[in-house]
DNA sequence: CCCGTGACTGGCA
DNA sequence: ATGCCAGCCACGG
């Protein structure tokens, strides 16, 4: 255990949350750990998604609050990208993702 | 137990 | 506008 309020919880919050981004659709983790109570969390976040490699979640719609796809060099070869781009995400550099154009807010959760 | 590391971020130079 | 710096906090060595 930890010595924190949030223990293993905090991971399945988070992996639910990135459950719920719609295709197409992308966000933060400041975003996601803003919505979770933590709002300077945000490294916990990217923590927590690594770890999340098995847990059958769009990790790649998670980026960094410039729309970067920081968390790229996690994920096999270009998958990261290559995904975004089956849906249609649109980019304004290589790594790049349009985050205003597609930003998607916890917060909107159906 | 102390220290460095990181899928981050907001603020300041 | 661009870039650097200091907080941030769980983890592993």
């Amino acid at each position: 255990m930890t010595n924190n309020n949030f223990g293993e919880d905090f991971y399945e919050h988070v992996y639910r949350v990135v459950a719920e981004i719609p295709e197409g659709r992308v966000t933060t983790y400041g975003a996601i750990a803003s919505y979770l109570g933590i709002a300077s969390g945000a490294r916990m976040v990217g923590y927590a998604l690594n770890k999340s490699h098995k847990a059958g979640i769009p990790a790649h719609r998670v980026l960094n609050r410039l729309g970067q796809l920081t968390g790229r060099a996690h994920f096999p070869d270009d998958t990261m990208r290559e995904r975004l781009q089956q849906e249609n995400i649109s980019f304004t550099e290589e790594y790049t993702v349009d985050i205003e154009k597609h930003f998607w807010n916890p917060n909107e959760m159906s």
